[in-house]
RNA sequence: CACCCCAUCGUCUAGUUGGCCUAGGACACAGGGUUUUCAUCCCUGCAACACGGGUUCGAAUCCCGUUGGGGUGACCA
């Protein structure tokens, strides 16, 4: 693009040489036509590309919502790779529950799903041709293996445009390891600070114009002269070399969110592209696809960098385009190591099942790692998608936040439609014998009461006590108020006078019930609605009480109000 | 062990072209207020630039080092 920017620029100069201004303004002109048009013509292309093992996790899906959000914010295409060359460990429940959790977390795809077993013939293709190229090599490490084929880097980098030269080395060498130049690399060893030998092994190419010394400072070895040799199959091993000079180089690219990352070549060894049993690697799998889908940008964990020096290598011996990349920080656990199996919560499955609405969760992995910059936290969808800005994402590591997320969720249900609300608890509630389907203009009035008051769906065993006499008990604070003078009198007393309906008529009136009954009792006004919500619910919390005994009703709230002095006896046994 | 990367309140983060930062917001926590009760809401508080050098008139912001953490290291992805 560049390239051809400079030539049109050079174009028109000659064309309109008398006029300078003129050609100046034209150019400028064409260039922002050219970029609009390629905007328009977006060739933004992302992909997720999980292994279907298990279950979902958590840095999985975020990676997931991340390239949803750059395709989106792009908009260009969003698309599924499933990684399923692993027979032995990808299983169609899998597939199916990844499927599930990206449908739930509304994270469409904009292609049809791509299965990597589809492809896997291109990917023997292509380590023919790296082979054919010279750019491979079969190699068996140790005696009488199968041969594996190894990906060489590339020795001849000077013509690379993503490898520079970094200086001259000059490294000293333990004297007692030999320093071994192979078709396969480098193996040798420098000299530690307590002066022990560190072995290191390396591909060829990071030693350019290599040469060795021995005590006298005769050089010993050269590569250049010997590469031809090397590379048909000698192996060369010098024991006396005590010093190393060579020309160093390093891979770099520039991420997009940790800015220009670069490794040298002397700390990079060719790579097994296809196992001894004749089943292509990661390594060559995840670049072929990547050319064939044509992938723009490649986001994905952090975990990756290692890998993103030798693909680019891979892009080129290959003849395509390598494409950009953005490395996502990973997501530690509560303890600021990375998660395993054993930390629970590590699923997407986890927070569904506890009752966590997709949305607050999709906002919430959103804000792990990422920020508008502004101070945003809960947006919608669209204002996400606008704001969204890759380079923005921080390059350092995010532990979860349950409560943060327990708070944003509460916010989401809080303004999420009656109805919604309603489908959603009367399927969490399904699940327990106390709930009564049917009952369905009484269970309307429950969720109404409790919309407000609920942070999470799972919460709803706690309805119990709508549904059943049976309801927990806070035995400590019915302890506490229930045996204060006078309190079982007073409720004995409300209960006798609440047995009639009439009182249920307005919250108004059961308020004024209730303080009259009270004051004669010598309670002042409010003082017995703890003991009066203990009795009845069990708990301390929940919504409105005079609501709450409304909806109870005359029979039930006097019933329980009756038994007040039987519940405390209940309590204080225990 | 080698190489690569990271480092602001307990947590998520703002801060990125050095001065609007005696470091802002959110969650959590503590205290107070409104509400007869629950929840909500409001106010206040607590609390961070990992450490040590350097550059500079001036550094959270740039450079070096140290420490700590993470990733990767020939047939997992």
């Amino acid at each position: 693009m560049q390239c051809a920017s400079v030539k049109l620029k050079f174009l028109i100069k000659t064309i309109y040489n008398p006029c300078y201004c003129c050609a100046w303004l034209l150019y400028y002109l064409l260039k922002d036509f050219l970029q609009r048009f390629r905007m328009s013509t977006n060739d933004v292309r992302v992909r997720f590309a999980p292994s279907p093992t298990g279950q979902v996790h958590i840095g999985n899906i975020r990676t997931a919502i991340f390239n949803f959000l750059f395709a989106r914010n792009q908009g260009g295409k969003f698309i599924l790779r499933v990684e399923d060359t692993d027979i032995e460990r990808s299983t169609p429940e899998a597939i199916a529950k990844l499927f599930e959790v990206m449908q739930w977390l509304k994270l469409e795809v904009d292609e049809e799903p791509v299965y990597q077993t589809s492809l896997a013939g291109a990917h023997l293709e292509a380590a023919e041709k790296l082979i054919a190229k010279g750019d491979a090599y079969k190699f068996a490490k140790g005696e009488g293996g199968e041969e594996a084929t190894l990906y060489r880097i590339p020795i001849d980098v000077e013509s690379l445009n993503f490898v520079r030269k970094v200086g001259a080395q000059s490294v000293a060498l333990h004297p007692d390891k030999d320093f071994i130049a192979g078709p396969e690399g480098i193996s040798y060893a420098l000299i530690s600070k307590k002066g022990k030998a560190v072995p290191l092994e390396a591909c060829l190419a990071g030693f350019q114009n290599l040469k060795l010394f021995n005590e006298d400072n005769d050089c010993i070895f050269e590569l250049v002269p010997n590469l031809e040799a090397i590379l048909s199959g000698e192996r060369f091993i010098i024991d006396a070399a005590v010093r190393a000079e060579y020309d160093r180089y390093e891979v770099f690219f520039d991420d997009l969110v940790k800015g220009q990352l670069a490794k040298p070549l002397d700390s990079m060894k060719d790579l097994v592209i296809v196992r001894s049993n004749g089943t292509p690697v990661f390594h060559l799998a995840n670049v072929c696809d990547d050319a064939s889908q044509a992938i723009s940008h490649i986001i994905r964990g952090d975990d990756h960098v290692e890998n993103t020096y030798r693909h680019i290598f891979l892009f080129h011996s290959l003849g395509y385009d390598v494409p950009k990349y953005a490395h996502l920080p990973m997501i530690v656990n509560a303890s600021g190591k990375p998660y395993s199996k054993r930390d629970g919560d590590a699923f997407v499955g986890d927070f569904k099942a506890k009752g966590y609405i997709a949305q607050a969760l999709f906002n919430y992995l959103t804000l792990l790692g990422w920020s508008p910059g502004d101070d945003r936290e809960k947006m919608s969808l669209n204002e996400i998608i606008k704001a969204f800005d890759i380079t923005r994402v921080k390059s350092a590591a995010a532990q979860m936040d349950m409560n943060k997320l327990f708070n944003l969720n509460g916010q989401y249900m809080e303004e999420m439609p009656f109805t919604d609300f309603y489908s959603k608890v009367a399927d969490e509630l399904a699940q327990y014998d106390w709930f009564d389907s049917e009952n369905t203009g009484y269970n309307h009035q429950v969720a109404a009461l409790l919309q407000s008051r609920t942070k999470l769906f799972s919460q709803v065993d706690a309805w119990k006590y709508f549904y059943s006499n049976e309801y927990e008990l806070n035995a400590k604070l019915i302890r506490k108020n229930l045996s204060r003078d006078g309190v079982i009198s007073a409720l004995s007393a409300l209960a006798e006078k609440l047995s009639s309906p009439e009182y249920f008529a307005s919250k108004e009136l059961l308020e004024s019930i209730v303080a009259e009954i009270g004051e004669a009792n010598g309670f002042a006004n409010g003082k017995l609605n703890l003991p009066i919500r203990l009795t009845v619910s069990g708990s301390n919390s929940g919504a409105d009480l005079y609501e709450t005994l409304l909806l109870l009703g005359a029979e039930c709230v006097s019933s329980r109000l009756a038994r007040a002095a039987g519940i405390l006896e209940m309590v204080s046994a225990e």
